[in-house]
DNA sequence: AAGTAAATTTTTTTT
DNA sequence: AAATTTACTT
């Protein structure tokens, strides 16, 4: 068998490169996951490299188990003794911890439990009603975000409380709150998954001997979308690979998505300083997608300023133009994609098709319309399989067979089903935990052995039963072990031994029938254990905490729902990008930071390209937004696609007409100047989506507009011919916004206040958002069709009456 | 203590 | 608009 025959030279040869560090620089559809699996089978086949030595780290299940089995047929007809491991990085850790944690002797052993996000919040929330501070001022899931950035970024306690302004209220706050938390998880031996990270590399930094054992392990080491990786995990790779070198990262800076989980572009930009004598090597071939995608994608990326230069390209055939629609409202935006879904499932049903939106919350109305036209579809995240209550509810369960000390599983449990012990009797129990330090089951142990008289007989008797019930299961589990179902049956008497099913049936409704269900699915996921050696219900616990929605992608679905983020590294024949509007992508959060704007365009770049063939793309005038109805302005990465390359399927007037009579238009009379012309080959109309929002680019641009014309000077004065858009677009959108605008024009020309509307020199008309300052000072932010937000000073704007 | 009504919050993106 | 949390009632 001839591995790197079916590669190109670039790809062969990162496959044979096998020694020293490696950076693969895979651009979109280029076959990385091609070379990675290939160069795995070539070192087990062709170096003789057995092949537990071999280690692949991805950031999801799915592309682990992906990468699996690709390479399982690659390396079809060999006998092996051993396995590659490709694990996730959360699972990796896992894995080691689950062997070496003691020897960090802080107090965690060996069974400890995983918080995930949900549990974490839970704590952290009884943390701040336990300093007494204002749960109105200090969120939950704030702390949490900031709690697990400094985490990621390396900090433990007493480095987040130093590097805090201890006199800002709020800082200091969450430092006590941290220091709380992590006394809270150490005490009930859980870990949150950014421990697992933290503790693996602490790890590894203080025990030589650990270093050695994993180093001598681990021979070659393979990393996967190494763009999303944060410092933690550079820390992690860089003590595992310490004796090899054998480092091998996959990754395109282009790509990079996680940046709000601290994700840090750098590792993959100074790779080589990390890695001295690192080789590096392009894969900039696309067998992906048709030109017309590549081009489309290339253009909305070339306006970023942050990136590594690279030339996609491919010999795939140019292909159909991309198909745009302009809806009425997010309804109709959603018949529109459920019908052309339709005609191409009723035309070719064997071409996959994806409709990604830049949030979970948007899929509802696309799901609604998918059902009514009776197309079977898959959707992937939101509310996952292990997130749903009652799944959560029996892992609670089985999590305090293994450790009755986790007191997020008891609290989550303790009166589900309902046994008569209310909120008295739990703050009661939490009081008596506090004051001798111990864990909630241990004060329920202080009442079943009689040391508290705190408790009426009638409360007494509902705390024995409930450990009793916590008793029997956990003997019942250990009875289990050693037949040939012990995962599965210990999973059936949690469901059953606690009274959980006998509730649901009794509740007789639907909802609980489902419930009922997705408990069935449960103990089906635990069957799988049974059968694996390796696999025990510690196992089975660990992957209901690892395990996110994504992975549960169905790659032969027909049609499949999901964000942009679960998209990376998944490729379809046709993609609906939908929601392209200001505000929602790029989302609102991101629009008035550069960096983060920048993040949103390559996730747009992610969209793009996960298309083969057929790209649509569809955004809508009005949306629901918190229960009102708002309007919605087209996002500005419309306008940083090549016009020539879309073509319009709106009912009626559209932005794209409108963007089209205006640049091209006015490109007919005079040659346009693009801003960054080195970067677009092709002449563009005006819309380069640069955007002038802050208050010096204002002012700088007017005053180049009187005097010499500067390259984007003359973009900008060329303006006043088309200042009057009398378009369909202008007359549709008048229309639009005369039934959703809640604001109101001002009689006064002078008073542009919110709600009102305005016209531009540059922008034409746009809506008054927000207004700040006074006097020459006023700001007005307004959001402008086709432009997105703009923030202008009043006195420079040069604004009429709309 | 449990069920219901009222009030409040929710929309980034994920291991 | 929907879901979650809190606050009243029995």
């Amino acid at each position: 068998m001839d591995l790197v025959s079916s590669l190109n030279e670039q790809q062969a040869e990162a496959v044979r490169t096998t020694e020293g560090p490696l950076l693969i620089l895979a651009g979109a559809g280029s076959g990385k996951t091609r070379v990675i699996t290939v160069r795995i089978a070539y070192l087990i086949s062709e170096r003789q490299v057995p092949p537990h030595q071999i280690l692949a780290v991805t950031f999801t299940n799915k592309a682990a188990g992906e990468m699996r089995n690709r390479v399982a047929n690659l390396l079809k007809g060999f006998q092996l003794n051993s396995a590659p491991l490709l694990a996730t990085f959360h699972s990796l850790c896992v894995r080691i911890l689950r062997q070496d944690i003691e020897k960090l002797d802080d107090g965690y052993t060996r069974s400890f439990t995983i918080y995930d996000t949900d549990d974490s919040q839970r704590v952290l929330k009884a943390c701040i009603k336990d300093l007494g501070l204002d749960e109105k001022k200090i969120v939950p899931r704030v702390v949490r975000s900031v709690i697990s950035a400094a985490k990621n970024r390396g900090e433990d306690v007493q480095l987040f409380t130093s590097s805090v302004e201890q006199t800002d209220e709020k800082q200091a706050a969450y430092a006590k709150i941290f220091r709380l938390y992590e006394e809270r998880l150490l005490r009930a031996n859980a870990l949150d998954f950014d421990d697992l990270l933290i503790k693996t590399v602490k790890l590894l930094r203080v025990s030589q001997e650990t270093r050695d054992k994993y180093n001598d392990r681990f021979k070659y080491i393979l990393v996967d979308e190494y763009q999303d990786t944060n410092s933690l995990q550079l820390a992690l790779i860089t003590f595992l690979t310490e004796k090899q070198q054998n480092i091998c990262v996959v990754g395109d800076d282009a790509q990079s998505i996680y940046g709000f989980r601290q994700a840090d572009i750098r590792n993959i930009l100074e790779f080589e300083q990390h890695f001295p004598s690192a080789k590096v090597i392009k894969l900039e071939q696309n067998y992906r997608s048709t030109q017309t995608i590549l081009d489309a994608a290339d253009a909305v990326i070339g306006n970023n300023l942050n990136q590594k230069k690279k030339k996609l390209w491919t010999q795939n055939p140019g292909g159909e133009r991309i198909l745009y629609c302009q809806a009425v409202d997010g309804e109709a935006e959603a018949r529109f994609v459920a019908s052309k879904i339709e005609a191409h499932r009723s035309r070719d049903a064997s071409k996959r098709i994806a409709v990604l939106y830049r949030t979970n919350a948007q899929s509802r109305l696309f799901e609604e319309a998918l059902r009514r036209f009776r197309i079977d579809y898959n959707i992937v995240g939101g509310f996952s399989f292990y997130e749903r209550a009652e799944v959560k509810d029996v892992v609670a369960y089985l999590k305090l067979i293994l450790n009755p000390d986790d007191d997020i599983a008891l609290l989550r449990v303790i009166n589900t089903p309902s046994r008569g012990i209310g909120k008295a009797s739990i703050d009661e129990l939490q009081s008596m935990a506090r004051q001798t330090n111990g864990s909630l089951w241990s004060a329920i142990g202080d009442v079943v052995e009689g040391r508290s008289t705190a408790f009426a007989p009638r409360a007494k008797n509902a705390i024995v039963a409930f450990w009793n019930t916590i008793e029997k299961l956990k003997a019942k589990a250990e009875g289990f072990a050693g037949t040939d179902k012990p995962v599965s049956e210990t999973v059936i008497a949690a469901i059953d031994d606690s009274g959980y099913s006998q509730m649901l049936r009794e509740e007789n409704t639907d909802e609980a029938e489902g419930r009922l269900e997705n408990l069935e699915e449960l103990v089906n996921a635990a069957a799988d254990y049974d059968k694996d050696p390796e696999g025990g219900l510690r196992e089975f616990i660990d992957h209901a905490a690892l395990t996110s929605d994504t992975d549960k992608y169905d790659g032969n679905a027909g049609v499949t729902l999901m964000t942009i983020h679960s998209a990376k590294g998944l490729e379809f024949p046709i993609v609906f990008i939908v929601g392209l509007e200001d505000g929602v992508f790029p989302h609102s959060r991101s629009v008035n930071n550069p960096k983060e704007l920048e993040e949103e365009r390559r996730l747009a770049y992610v969209a793009i390209t996960r298309a083969e063939e057929l790209l649509y793309i569809t955004h809508s005038m009005r949306r629901r937004f918190y229960g009102d109805e708002i309007t919605a302005e087209p996002s500005q990465f419309l306008n940083e696609l090549p016009l020539e390359l879309i073509e319009d399927l709106s009912r009626g007037p559209s932005w794209l007409s409108y963007a089209r009579s205006y640049g091209m238009g006015s490109e007919k009379r005079t040659p346009v100047t693009t801003i960054d012309a080195n970067v677009h080959e092709k002449p563009r109309a005006v819309y380069t989506g640069k955007t002038y929002n802050s208050a010096d680019a204002i002012a700088e641009f007017f005053k180049n507009k009187g005097g010499r014309a500067s390259r984007t000077g003359e973009t900008f004065s060329r303006s006043s011919d088309v200042s009057r858009p009398s378009t369909g677009y202008d007359r549709l959108r008048a229309a639009a916004s005369e039934n959703a605008r809640t604001g109101r024009s001002d009689r006064d020309d002078d008073a542009f206040v919110p709600g009102s509307h305005v016209r531009h020199a540059k922008y034409g008309k746009g809506l008054v958002l927000r207004r700040e300052g006074t006097g020459d000072n006023v700001k007005l932010t307004i959001s402008f069709p086709g432009f997105g937000q703009k923030k202008l000073i009043q006195k420079f704007a040069n604004l009429e009456r709309a």
